[in-house]
DNA sequence: CGGCGCATGTAACTTGTTACATGATTCC
DNA sequence: GGAATCATGTAACAAGTTACATGCGCCG
């Protein structure tokens, strides 16, 4: 079991999916911290499957073959819980943009300035979408769910994403500064 | 060329190391946002000897085979200044904590809780690493070097596990309030 | 009927980890 | 001399991406 296996098995905890409507949420509800590939999702679906773990459902209509819906069976949810108890094991964060931060008095101050305002859009937008999706989810009211842990999850990506900001505005204002070209063999 | 090889060359390019001293760095110096293992460090480093980006220096001792310093050719100097031009492709993070919380209605808060405390504590020591490294790179004051990049690198660590303890505590007590246990089907 | 978006799938490839084997050096 | 640590290296495996092939269904 990998942890694809795991997401899938989560996703489909709440309601039946196909696997493309799996990689879409996966893509816009965890962008900022999860993703997968169709290469990884649809042979762990097959696995799975063969597995027990999930299974298709019969629609009424047989003659569709296309558009394969997958519900989680109660072996997979006993999977499932089993994993949440397991400690965590993996956490793996490769920023490129750090490492050339890192090395970057080898090249002009213009150059990394250029990274940095790329970085602070995209992780812009990355907040943005994450309170899009807070706003929804205090919308509907019947809680009862998994809405208050769903939005410990939003908490985290807001906080990280807006410590990102930050860190932008002021590496900016650093870059900005000082000599236009730092270049050691100009 | 991989980025393995980008962050050979960039740690080259401030003073000759051996493979081990590599790894070594890597592991310390860049621990909140990169990672390779001697997997990868190894065969890069071979494969950049025969690109004539980097070369083994000659020992004085000619006998020892084992203990290899490399340094960076001007070659390679040049293929480390083009990258650093070149956009920010891969940014990837992934924190398998969060997809644990995101599920984490199917199971007790007590587990959740555990997982948190864990990764609260493996925050706070990188957090002190680069606190460390921040004074560190103070108290040296011939100055001149990459120190003002590297602080930007440090402030962007401290920021951002700064914001993960935060979550932290406001997690805990999350978990801590409210039922003992969510399981739904307890 | 042509194009677009939905949807599934896979093969080839790249990337990354792990476990292991080996030997040198240092320090007690 | 024995233990720990420094140090190099690789083979087998696991994980992840990309590019591609295919076909359905809907809209204009």
């Amino acid at each position: 079991m990998r942890q694809t296996d795991y997401v899938i098995l989560g996703l489909l905890s709440e309601s039946p999916l196909t696997g493309y409507q799996i990689k879409k949420l996966i893509d816009i509800r965890f962008r900022f911290f999860w993703s997968e590939s169709y290469g990884q999702i649809f042979p762990a679906l097959k696995s799975l499957c063969t597995g027990g773990l999930i299974e298709e459902t019969e629609n009424a209509d047989e003659k569709k073959r296309s558009r394969k819906t997958y519900r989680i069976t109660p072996s997979g949810l006993v999977n499932l819980q089993q994993w949440l108890k397991l400690p965590v094991e993996r956490e793996s964060v490769r920023l490129e943009i750090l490492l050339k931060m890192y090395f970057s008095h080898l090249t002009e101050k213009a150059v990394m300035l250029d990274h940095v305002l790329k970085f602070q859009e995209a992780h812009r937008q990355d907040l943005q979408i994450l309170t899009l999706f807070e706003n929804e989810l205090k919308k509907i009211v019947d809680a009862g769910d998994n809405h208050p842990q769903v939005l410990r999850v939003i908490d985290f990506g807001q906080r990280v994403n807006e410590a990102y900001l930050d860190w932008c505005r002021e590496t900016i204002l650093f870059l900005e500064s000082g000599s236009n070209n730092e270049t050691k063999n100009s």
